[in-house]
Formats: C-alpha cells, structure tokens, sequence
DNA sequence: ATGTAC
C-alpha cells in the first residue's frame, strides 16, 4: 500500500547536471540526482524514492540517481545506492528490479551499411524467424537436465561458449569474464528454475530488443577503434534481461527478507524496499540467487548471439565480434574509496550501467587505456549510444542506462497504433519485425525521454564520454 | 520487467 503522497524533496542546483537534496527526518546521506532541469521535469514523483534510499541501514556517500531515473518498485530505476558490508549494510532485492541482470550486448559486423546492400532485408526476414520474443516460454536452446541447468547457473556466457555457442573471444569482451563466481544454486527456488529453462535464448517483450544498427558518429576515435567499431559499419545490440527466471527469484527473496527485516529492527518507508544485512542468512541467500540468474542473463545474450551470428553469415556472409556485454541490473560487492579509506561495499545498480575508469584492474587488457564500454539502448526510431568510463567517475563509477521512460503503457499506445508506428518507421527506412501490434505500441519512441539529453547529461555531470551514435536500420521487438 | 493477479 503506498502513503500519503508528499510533497516531493528539495533540490538544490550544485552546478550543472548536479543537484542535491539535504539529508532529512530518517535519510543518512544526501541524495544526489545527475540530471539537467528539463530531464528533471519527468521525475518529480521519483525523487521521493531516492530520499527513501538514503534511509537504508549501512549506506555510504549519497543516494544517487541518473539523467534517465524513473519510477520503479522500491528503489527508482537510475538509481545507485552502496552499503558498508561492515557496518551492517543491506541488499536489497527492489535495488537490482525485477529483471535483474538485464542488461545489453553489442555485436560489430565486418561490414558497413553498403557492403551490406540489400541483404539487410534477408538479415531482417532471418531474424524474424530465428529469435523467440514476446512473453512466455520459448528459446532458442532447451538444457537437457538438471546438471545443464545449473551449469547455466553457475557458468553464464562461459558454459554457453564452451558448449559450442560462441568463440573463446567472447568472453573476454564480456563484464566478469562471462560469469561471476558467487553463484548458489541451491538458492534459486524450483519454481524459478522451471520458469527459466524453457526461455534460454529468448527476447521477451516491452523494452527488451534486438537492433540492426549502424555507426552514425565517432567522437572518440581511439576509444571506437579499440572497441571494434567504425563510422558506418554496421552493429547488432541485444537488450534482454533474465526473464521469468529473475522475475521469479525477485519475488522469492522480497517475501523473505519482508519477513525477516523486522528481526534485524529495520524499518523502510512504505515497507518498501525490503532488504536485510548483506551479511545475514537472508542477504548470503539472495546474493547467491542473484549471482546464478545473473549469470543466466549473459547466458541468454550469449545465445542470442550465436543465433544472430548464424542468421548473419547465412543470409550475407557477414561475421560478428563481440564489442561488450553489460549488464545495468545488479548489486556488486565492490571495494570503493569512502572517506579517504577503501571500503567493501554492496553497490545497486538498478537501471544505471557500471562504468570502470582507464586503468581499472578489473577491465580487459586492450580496454585497460580506454575505460569500461558502456551500451545505452535507445528508443526505435531514434539512436543508441556507446560510451566510456572516465576517470574520477562519480556515483562508484555508474552511468545512465537508456532513455528512460516518460509515460505510462496505456498512455503510450493511445497515442499511436502499432501499424501505424510501424508504418512512420519504414517511411524513415527502419524495418520492424514486431511480435505484438499493441507491444510496438507501447514503444513509441514519444514515451521515452531523448536519449541525446540523457547521454549529454550524464556526460556534463562527469560519469562518462562520449565514444559513438548509433542508429537503427531494423528492429526486432517482442 | 513478468505464464502482465494469489
């Protein structure tokens, strides 16, 4: 049951793209939201979520949100928030979604938009028929058995390679390797599993996509170059999540830790969102499940790559390589710098993409110069983005995640019909290979923030820059 | 986001 609405919180303009809302009643930090005041005008009602973060147990430095914060279950989406595991900090399952380990994988062909001529309709035709999308069960693999499953679980983008559905390359190109290590298996419920097996290799629907796409600007030519990518070429980016399977360990450990919070003498505004100590049975339980489902999203990426691949090569001898896979849903256990001291901290990233400065340990070798990839799905229609990390990145090294929306579904699909939108966007050469008219409906790129304001925000705030603009030329959508 | 509600 949601409160009483409240006036929403103050903010106050620190400079440019930086405001700050003052610690308050129960809020232990400040809130800070990167944002510009127009961004601003679509998230009034979220800022009240971002106070609310400030109030978990354990959190250190701000209650962050990104140029793209909407509203969201608990936690607002664009927001990133980190607990002292020391000091009795929390997880929270509403800090990662529903979807956790949603997340985007961009693809270079070896090829640009001429060379691929008229192919495209064939690439577009295969994919329509090779890439399961839309709600319910359907993949493109099926496990055989229980010790598949959980090798999934445990193995993510690493096990899918090794049985055959990608090249060792992939991996390095790949947040984690492919695969975190922490995964528990015997924490992701029977239900959960049932859910996921059937739906390995799948879209599913809303926002979720997969895009033909082609480089539109560099404006980093040594970050592009050492990503794989070049003006005109030609790119496949994938945004897809955990599916049921996430949905279903979501659920799970919310009416867990619901339960359990009141032993640890936690109390959260409007009973949202749970959480429990990162170290506490509860909080070891969920971390575990969200490990095995996080690695079951690469998995899934990974999948859908190699059908894409397949679709590529067969309909125009055309090859991908993997520029990166991210994910921008998920909690980390990360040391970061607080108060002058390294500290090991529990970071959400709900809606907000990791983003590792130059010279960051954790990146690859060739990535180690230019700073974390960084992939923003755009709306149809419009444009998508690669960006960097920068060094001094703010927010424990976060940026925004996408668009991010701005009116409801049923809003949105008042406003046009799917054949109608599908009609504006062949007019301006973008082919759509929808699965529901009403879905297509649903992402009319009127319903979204500008994806430009949101990237020039975030990189005016001092999150990330700039490498390359991408835009559609044929979208695949649940 | 989601076998779009227990």
């Amino acid at each position: 049951m949601n409160a009483t609405r409240t006036a929403p919180p103050h903010l106050v303009e620190v400079r440019r793209y930086r405001y700050r809302i003052e610690p308050r009643g129960a809020m232990r930090v400040p809130g800070v939201v990167f944002a510009s005041r127009e961004l601003l005008a679509d998230a009034e009602q979220s800022l009240a979520q971002v106070a609310g973060v400030a109030t978990l147990p354990g959190i250190v430095t701000a209650s962050y949100a990104m140029p793209d914060i909407h509203w969201g279950y608990g936690f607002p989406i664009g927001g990133v928030a980190a607990s002292d595991v020391a000091d009795g900090g929390v997880v929270s399952p509403g800090g990662v979604g529903f979807d956790i380990s949603c997340g985007v994988r961009l693809l270079a062909a070896d090829c640009d938009r001429r060379t691929l001529g008229p192919a495209l309709r064939q690439v577009m035709d295969g994919l329509d028929r090779a890439i399961p999308r839309g709600a319910g069960p359907g993949g493109v693999w099926r496990p055989s058995g229980t010790g598949e499953r959980e090798r999934i679980l445990r193995g993510g983008s690493r096990y899918a390679v090794q049985r055959g559905f990608g090249e060792e390359r992939d991996l390095v190109r790949c947040e984690d390797g492919g695969a975190v290590a922490d995964a528990e298996v015997t924490e992701v419920g029977e239900r959960a599993r049932e859910r996921g097996l059937g739906q390995v290799g799948s879209l599913g629907s809303a926002n979720h996509f997969l895009e033909v796409q082609q480089v539109d600007e560099v404006h980093d030519t040594a970050a592009a170059t050492a990503f794989g990518i070049a003006p005109g070429q030609i790119c496949v980016m994938i945004h897809c999540g955990s599916r049921g399977l996430g949905h279903q360990i979501c659920t799970d450990h919310v009416r867990l830790m619901d339960r359990a919070m009141t032993r640890y003498g936690i109390t959260v505004p409007d009973r949202q969102p749970a959480c429990t100590p990162v170290e506490s049975p509860e909080g070891e339980a969920y971390l575990g499940a969200m490990a095995a489902v996080a690695n079951y999203g690469r998995a899934n990426r990974q999948l859908l790559s190699d059908a894409t691949r397949r679709v590529f090569r067969q309909a125009a001898g055309v090859r991908l390589s993997l520029v990166y896979d991210v994910s921008h849903n998920l909690a980390k256990l990360e040391t970061h710098e607080v108060d002058g001291a390294p500290r090991r901290l529990c970071v959400h990233r709900k809606g907000a993409a990791r983003a590792f400065p130059p010279g960051h340990p954790d990146l690859p070798d060739d990535l180690r110069s230019t700073g974390e990839p960084v992939l923003i799905p755009g709306t149809m229609g419009t444009a998508s983005y690669v960006l960097a990390g920068v060094p001094g990145g703010d927010a424990f090294h976060s940026t925004c995640h996408g668009a991010g929306r701005r009116m409801s579904r049923h809003e949105a699909a008042r406003t046009v019909t799917g054949r109608e939108l599908r009609a504006r966007l062949e007019q301006h050469g973008i082919a759509v290979r929808p699965r529901s008219w009403r879905g297509l409906s649903e992402e009319t790129p009127e319903a979204y923030k500008d994806v430009a304001a949101v990237v020039a925000a975030s990189e005016g705030a001092g999150l990330c820059r700039t490498v390359a603009r991408l835009v559609p030329l044929g979208v695949v959508k649940g």
